[in-house]
DNA sequence: GTCTATAGCTTGATAGAC
DNA sequence: GTCTATCAAGCTATAGAC
């Protein structure tokens, strides 16, 4: 530990503004948050923003990097636990779970990295500097592994595949609470350990329906 | 028709407007386009945004409300149009095929609008004001054909499907480019057609995997 | 590393002539 | 319904003292 002071209080100047950042950025968006916002939430002066990260882009880029890092360590870490033999609902918690675990006990920073991952992952804006930059080689590693579940699958359908689970993923922990409403409130978008479990099958089955060996000769997908 | 005259290129100032508007936020974000951008793209004067519209937020609202009565309509008369007896992925097409045709043959304002409708179905910060307001009364039209489609299903899993789907569907037409680069070439986000007919089986298997009647007592979602 | 002060520009909104 | 002109407020970024 450095030459931290008594008080639990003494954050870095640095991770203050990350913190305040954050928790901006998923409240709205990239441009609607202000240096003087963040800045002022941060309880720091405006010009330690620039110093510390530069132009405002790179301070964006620094809070999608941040937890990108632990992330994509931890999904690694469980793709290498996995057993060779593993099922595609265990490879699929491999990818899910991490995130799931962090939103679950990671407190608001990470319910408000959710948010801005998901309108990274849903807008061509971010999608090449940001996403692909900071979550493909993981992705890669992920498929790699998806691919070994599901013997014979063409490359195209995983791929597919792949691009719903990110949807699907990214809205889930985005907590929109869309369908608190509109399910009069039987439904809660902050419930996220039942929509996981929902979420696991639900995906690899959509996974084993495009990725049958009978998905090639056909012009339409329907199946009975 | 109005009193309109011979040059086809003779398009309302408000619909000048909402089209510039329309683009520009699907290639941004709300915040990061201004009134004069907007007005300068669709060569009117700054002054006519706010006569049209009042207030930006107005202008927001008005381009995502004008499409969403279009694909509202269709997808009733799809749904409508329906056998009694229509499978899962009839249904589910019946949802998703309007947006598909529209964006397929629609030129660029249908895929700028799809873009728009990403960033709004993605964020908590829309989701009451536009996403609820505007599409919740056609999804549950559409949720009262998927419960038929899945006798003995809970509501609970009905509505966690929804919202799987919707996340599919919204970064789908979204085409964020993520999927082209992760796959080296082999796959194009522009490929709506070959998605499409991908997503209908996914989304299918994905909803019966999870509303089965044994999905109740187990703690534990997984299925063999 | 932190602060004050400020340059240079853009923003949404509107008043008032036509 | 359209135009010009403008206001007050906000913005990013930085220079320079400490």
């Amino acid at each position: 530990m450095p030459s931290a002071p008594a008080a639990a209080t003494t954050v870095p100047t640095r991770e203050r503004i990350l913190d305040a950042a954050e928790q901006l950025f998923a409240e709205a968006s990239y441009d609607a948050v202000s240096l003087r916002m963040i800045t002022r939430r941060a309880g720091v002066e405006l010009a330690l923003a620039n110093y510390h990260f530069g132009p405002k882009l790179e301070l964006f880029r620094a809070v999608v990097e941040r937890r990108a890092s632990d992330l994509n360590g931890a999904r690694l870490a469980a793709l290498e636990a996995l057993p060779a033999d593993a099922p595609l609902e265990q490879v699929i918690e491999a990818f899910s779970g991490p995130f799931l675990s962090r939103s679950l006990s990671g407190g608001p920073s990470w319910k408000a990295y959710a948010r801005v991952i998901a309108q990274v992952a849903n807008s061509q804006r971010w999608t090449s500097a940001l996403m692909t930059a900071y979550f493909d080689p993981v992705a890669q590693a992920f498929l790699a592994r998806v691919r070994e579940s599901l013997p014979g699958a063409c490359d195209e359908d995983i791929y597919w595949g792949f691009h719903f689970l990110i949807g699907a993923m990214t809205i889930t922990f985005a907590e929109t609470g869309r369908i608190d409403v509109l399910s009069g409130g039987r439904c809660a978008s902050s419930d996220l350990a039942a929509i996981h479990a929902r979420m696991l099958p639900f995906l690899a089955a959509g996974f084993r329906a495009i990725c049958g060996p009978k998905n090639e000769s056909p012009t339409r997908g329907s199946r009975a």
